[in-house]
DNA sequence: GTCTATAATGCGATAGAC
DNA sequence: GTCTATCGCATTATAGAC
């Protein structure tokens, strides 16, 4: 310290400057509107003020900006997965994660739409074991053998539906505790009430 | 007729080609997994077995590919939505838009994948006007003014989890007349339903 | 209807100066 | 931390032979 480096950063210590965080934001949004594979580099450096060369200052390749995206997301996903785990029964896994689910995504917002919106994320689950792990456990533990085929379509449409007013604009006004509590009442009515009979 | 062309094909009959069908069966195979822009034009050449240049004999752009596609069932989707909106009431107009949008969506499964779930559609939504207003139309029917907040929300929470099940393949298993009624189901106790009392 | 060949551009990624 | 400059390759798209 005390030298004339304004940021002092080794090769590891690249993550935990602040240049990395107006990265993510800059390519969370590139990435939320036009995906992944529709988000070149160019365009992330566009939208820092900068050019190409400076992103690569702090990622090597694309796939670590997008797994650098989605860490943090991908580590409260785990908590919760664990969390719900934690329950006995599986009516109060399913609860414990539609509410702990909710709460991540509403937080984040964005990265949830990537997460489980785009198909680049389908190829970056063969190369990243966290990523891989935490998608199929969290599938598993509402849609997973135990459930019946009902059950299963009806979480897949739960976590897929997620996406859908995380980036709508119609409800990008919506305050945070509203949006949960929409999202809440809307995974109850799909996983935890039986299906009504046909009229 | 008669003469040794095999194909009669002038520019103007391109699209009613046995060629076609191939090129959409492949394209959509590949949209669907990859994403639009996650799939090259020699991707769709190789899984046809001929080049790039075979490719856009049939097509002048990679955009007139995915509109070539979609259009069937934005076809559909018009349809669909021209009904709904003759019912009367918003309960009957829903309860019609689950119902055809669901028949609509099992019978093309990835199609709606595309339509509903890549981010290069938003783009082609400000291109081509038969798709904006199909797709403006569908979320108005039940997520325009008229609508709360809640139902806004169990609305494109609807529209996104369709896409779930579609491209899950815990779910290409499941027969049609099933995923139907699942999806029917699903989409009754997400919309048609009040929410209950928080626990 | 499909081919080879090519134009023009953009892509992810690297090297080295400052 | 950012720059300029560049490499090698893939991309969309076109021209013209068969």
């Amino acid at each position: 310290m005390g030298d004339g480096r304004t940021t002092a950063t080794t090769h590891e210590e690249r993550h935990t400057g602040a240049g990395r965080a107006r990265l993510h934001e800059a390519a969370l949004r590139l990435f939320a509107e036009h995906g992944v594979s529709g988000t070149s580099l160019q365009m992330i450096a566009d939208a820092l003020g900068v050019t190409k060369a400076a992103v690569y200052w702090h990622y090597r390749t694309k796939d670590e900006i997008v797994l650098g995206v989605l860490t943090p997301v991908v580590e409260d996903l785990t908590g919760v997965v664990g969390a719900a785990r934690a329950r006995r029964g599986p009516r109060a896994r399913t609860e414990a994660l539609i509410t702990g689910l909710v709460d991540v995504v509403v937080r984040s917002r964005m990265v949830y739409v990537v997460l489980a919106g785009d198909p680049f994320i389908g190829e970056l689950l063969g190369k990243d074991e966290r990523l891989r792990a935490v998608v199929e456990e969290m599938t598993d533990l509402i849609a997973g053998p135990g459930h019946d085929e009902a059950q299963r379509v009806s979480a897949l449409m739960f976590l897929a539906g997620l996406v859908g007013p995380l980036n709508h604009p119609a409800c990008a006004a919506i305050a945070d505790d509203d949006l949960r509590r929409h999202l809440v009442d809307g995974g109850r009515r799909l996983l935890l009430t039986r299906a009504a009979a046909k009229g």
